[in-house]
DNA sequence: TTTTTGCATGTATCA
DNA sequence: GATACATGCAAAAAG
């Protein structure tokens, strides 16, 4: 039988290229490799490739390995079909079914299995060419190979690189010599040979059996599952581990390292290496080699060193430093560390018997977790724990999840910067059968004994959002502090807090509680901060912001998806009402697809909640709330209270500066106004949940509705006399408004032609308003157009002419709907936007310009079509007559918005409006109107769906 | 046309 | 300044 396998048509040595004449030709003899495949020599150089070959080519007879290393019995042929016969040995030789059992009872027994030759516990393969390998002849050690150049040991596999050499310690533990690990003194790797010399020093190390997972064989053998014999690259990984000798066991570090880990294990045989657990598991030996993956963290600068959070707050969370094995660097980046739950632990080891290895993990990316399928490994992590490869296709790897089953992924590198960066391949079934997504956690441990890799995940959680958020610089509310403060009992068995924590880039829990712990007198009153009133005071807010610097661009990136920025909404809101452009701050204005934003160079700055009235008059008051008698005193408008007050540190008005001053709004007042505050934050919320409002609106509506939207107006909807802030805060990662929530041009996910999602409603929009616009300029060069030829044929008609006269007096001449669409069309070209636009303040702002300019669209009707629950609120609640008492109460009164029914509201409207309208010309108010009329149209609509 | 693949690039972090 | 890494982007491949 001949297997169709690539054969090797000349060495693949560059520096050699001799061709291959054929079975044996100038080829030494190969040997098989577990792979199935077979190591051949190059007679010329003398280095050795791994290659597939037909199996009838490189017979059994010709590769002296027929008969089992251990017993001697006959096997098979190293021909696929045969191979569940027998176990090929990656250093020669094979081993029959039956050794592979008992091997694999010997190694659950914790007996040191001879694994790979019975008569030699300690294979000495490091030295010159001359030398002589222990125990095994030049041939017979299929992985060894001399450099018959340099005359230095090199072990070469197929891509001509030198690799490993495996040592048998004590029968059982081997070493990948890593030239990292080489080069890094500090590792106080101790080696049973003086330093070896390498050929081909600039290539990396390879570990054995790298072809073990390059072969379809090597798939067929996982599903063997045998762990003694399936000894993929990562056994060999630990392994190699195992064969470090450390000068740490019973230093100070040791002690730490238990300090790291208390809690007992859950099974008596279940063991997370880390820490003391393993004293009761491990060797020895294996203690202080393990010890070693421990380390303890570098003490930070002015951490208190009794307070532990880890260990303190999340008792049932293991933050378990890798193992410090592997080429890459010793010392990985903390948030790569694994963070290992108790139920993790349980969920991957099945096996009982079997001890986990937490190699590190990964917060999935946006990119990882998308339908690219591939995952970016970090650096050091796949250099420390993946197998090692040489080539950029890199090589397949089997990673097990927690319920057992194995994916397959292509484990490979791209050249970068002179660098590489690895990446997981094919990951996207995983990705989507344990349903993860960005923030999700991805963790990687070893089980041991067998090095099998396994794969746990972690979702993210609500908490991870928040404190994501919070690092973000977008959130902060009540709800991190409170969890974090009065639910320790909760944080504690919540695995997903110290993840978030690390999630949001090294914001490590230590960092997050040094902060209070380490303020004078441990007061953590902040963290209780009261959802509007105390909040973090400035160093608080400080170290947020610090924190918020530390954020990497990954965590920005997918902290905010979308379904957690629906979560979010509340809180956000929250944050944004406790947010005030900072009072040195000018803002820069932006135009964004025409329309002007204000945009802060300097953050915002948290202030105390206040709530702003306006009064008949059109004047506009501040009211804030004193944090002692809770009365409410009125401000001017553009203070900023930025931490606590009280009625005394009320400068403005002294009357008003005691608390034992009577409040200047009446109960009803204030519990009008408040009322009103409180359904306008309601509503503010729906404009931030604008998508489900949309849903169920009639679809003729939300055209208006989506105008009203993106000029601004709905989340103001009811901002006729009560607003919380002056402009719209600039824009952040999370912002759900309606110009931050669409994707950028031609990305995001496509969308139904019928969905009436706001983006989608919004781009009909602006499609419309585009040709609206278009038309309308063109009706307009054509009215100029004709105007002048009217003007030039009557030039010397008298003035007074209705053909004289200028295309806006024509305007008035129009009938009422063409003159509301000119409004509108005018309004649109103008292009800029108030986001803070106020029907009150419309006035003057138009008086301002005089009356030739164009005036903001009358949103009055879209406003009522948005506005109508809270109408229905106002009249259930008996507060229509609330306009009537506006327009007859003291000028100090608080006016509170006409929100009554429609016919009051529009009355209320016009009253308020009529003063200031009866100066404007007559046409510009006959466009109002009709524009009010067409917009109630609508309004009526809405309320009739 | 969509998906895959390989590389480039920008940004955050680290030393 | 160097490095790591998330993601964009274009070319290639596949459907």
């Amino acid at each position: 039988m001949a297997m169709p396998m690539a054969v090797a048509k000349r060495c693949m040595n560059p520096a050699c290229g001799a061709p291959a004449t054929g079975a044996g030709g100038d080829w030494r003899k190969g040997w098989p490799l577990r792979s199935g495949a077979f190591a051949l020599l190059c007679d010329k150089c003398g280095l050795a490739y791994e290659q597939f070959v037909f199996c009838d080519i490189f017979h059994l007879k010709e590769s002296g390995w027929r008969d089992c290393s251990f017993c001697g019995k006959r096997l098979h042929c190293g021909c696929v079909a045969s191979k569940n016969s027998y176990d090929l040995l990656d250093s020669g030789g094979v081993q029959c079914v039956t050794c592979m059992k008992n091997s694999a009872a010997q190694s659950a027994s914790g007996q040191v299995v001879p694994k790979l030759f019975p008569c030699q516990n300690n294979l000495r393969i490091f030295g010159k060419s001359d030398e002589v390998l222990s125990g095994r002849k030049f041939e017979q050690s299929p992985s060894l190979v001399l450099d018959s150049r340099n005359d230095d040991l090199a072990i070469v596999n197929k891509s001509n690189h030198p690799f490993l050499v495996k040592s048998i310690e004590a029968g059982q533990s081997s070493s990948i010599l890593r030239q990292k690990e080489i080069e890094n003194g500090s590792r106080q790797i101790k080696w049973e040979q003086p330093p070896l010399s390498i050929g081909d020093m600039g290539k990396p190390f390879l570990t054995r059996s790298q072809s073990a997972l390059e072969s379809p064989q090597c798939t067929r053998r996982d599903d063997n599952k045998d762990p003694t014999t399936d000894s993929t690259t990562s056994e060999s990984i630990s392994e190699a581990c195992l064969s470090m000798s450390l000068g740490i066991a019973n230093n100070g570090n040791r002690m730490e390292a238990t300090s790291t880990v208390e809690r007992p294990i859950l099974s008596p045989t279940t063991v997370i290496a880390e820490g003391r657990e393993l004293t009761t598991a491990l060797s020895p030996f294996q203690h202080a080699q393990r010890a070693r993956h421990f380390l303890t963290r570098p003490p930070r600068v002015g951490e208190g060193a009794v307070f532990d959070p880890t260990r303190d707050m999340f008792p049932h969370l293991r933050v378990a430093r890798p193992p410090a094995e592997g080429r890459g660097r010793n010392q990985l980046l903390p948030r790569y560390w694994p963070r290992i739950t108790d139920q993790e632990l349980q969920q991957i080891s099945g096996d009982s018997n079997s001890t986990i290895v937490p190699l590190f993990e990964k917060v999935l990316s946006a990119s990882d977790a998308g339908r690219i399928g591939r995952l970016v490994l970090p650096k050091a992590c796949a250099e420390a724990y993946f197998p090692p490869i040489s080539q950029p296709e890199g090589r397949p790897l089997t990673i097990q999840d927690a319920r057992g089953k194995e994916w397959h992924f292509q484990f490979r590198f791209w050249p970068n910067n002179n660098s590489r960066m690895y990446v997981l391949e094919g990951v996207t079934p995983c990705i989507q059968s344990l349903q993860l997504q960005a923030g999700d956690t991805v963790t990687f441990s070893r089980i041991e004994p067998g090095g099998k890799l396994v794969m746990g995940f972690r979702k993210a959680t609500n908490t991870d959002s928040q404190i994501s958020a919070i690092a973000n610089g977008s959130l902060l509310s009540e709800t991190l502090f409170s969890t974090a403060n009065d639910n320790l009992g909760v944080v504690s068995g919540y695995p997903g807090f110290l993840q978030s924590i690390k999630g949001a880039a090294d914001l490590h829990p230590s960092s997050l509680y040094d902060h209070h712990m380490n303020s004078a007198d441990g007061d953590v009153s902040w963290l209780k901060a009261d959802k509007f009133g105390s909040r973090p005071d400035e160093g608080s807010l400080q170290f947020l912001q610090k924190r918020s610097r530390n954020i990497g661009s990954k965590s920005r990136r997918f902290l905010m998806d979308a379904e957690d920025a629906m979560e979010l909404k509340l809180t956000w809101e929250e944050a944004q009402e406790l947010l005030r452009p900072a009072p040195t701050a000018k803002p820069t204005i932006v135009m964004i697809e025409d329309y002007e934003f204000e945009e802060y160079d300097e953050p915002p700055v948290f202030a105390k909640r206040s709530i702003f009235t306006i009064r008949a008059t059109g004047e506009q008051d501040q009211w804030i709330q004193c944090d002692d008698c809770s009365k409410w005193r009125r401000l001017p408008l553009t203070v900023i209270i930025a931490s606590k007050w009280t009625c005394t540190d009320n400068s403005w008005d002294p009357k008003s500066c005691s608390c034992s001053a009577p409040e200047e709004l009446t109960p009803k007042e204030l519990q009008s106004v408040l009322q009103q505050y409180e359904e306008m934050r309601r509503r503010k919320g729906s404009y931030y949940g604008l998508k489900l409002n949309v849903a169920e609106m009639d679809a003729s509506n939300l055209d208006a509705l989506a105008t009203a939207a993106v000029f601004g107006d709905v989340g103001n909807q009811g901002t006729a006399s009560v607003a919380t802030t002056t402009k719209h805060p600039r824009h952040r990662p999370g912002c759900t408004c309606i110009v931050c929530i669409q994707p950028p041009s031609g990305k995001g996910p496509k969308h139904n032609p019928s969905c009436t999602c706001n983006v989608c409603m919004t781009v009909r929009r602006r499609f419309k308003t585009l040709m609206m616009r278009k038309k309308q300029r063109q009706s307009e060069r054509e009215e100029a157009e004709a105007s002048k030829k009217m003007a030039w044929m009557n030039r010397d008609e008298p003035e007074g002419s209705n053909l004289s006269r200028s295309p806006q007096t024509l305007d008035t001449t129009r009938d009422s709907s063409d003159v509301a669409m000119f409004d509108k069309t005018a309004d649109m070209n103008k292009g800029h936007i108030d986001l803070n636009f106020h029907p009150a303040v419309r006035d003057d702002h138009q008086g301002q310009h005089g009356t030739q300019q164009p005036r903001p669209v009358s949103m009055v009707g879209l406003m009522e079509v948005a506005s109508r629950p809270l109408d229905n609120y106002m009249k259930q609640n008996g507060l229509t007559s609330l306009a009537g008492e506006q327009g007859g109460g003291s000028s100090s009164t608080a006016t509170v918005p006409p929100a009554p029914v429609e016919s009051e509201e529009r009355a209320s409207n016009e009253l308020r409006v009529a003063s200031v309208e009866r100066e404007r010309e007559p046409d510009a108010m006959a466009v109002d109107e009709a524009g009010d009329n067409q917009q109630d149209k609508s309004g009526d609509d809405v309320a009739a769906t």
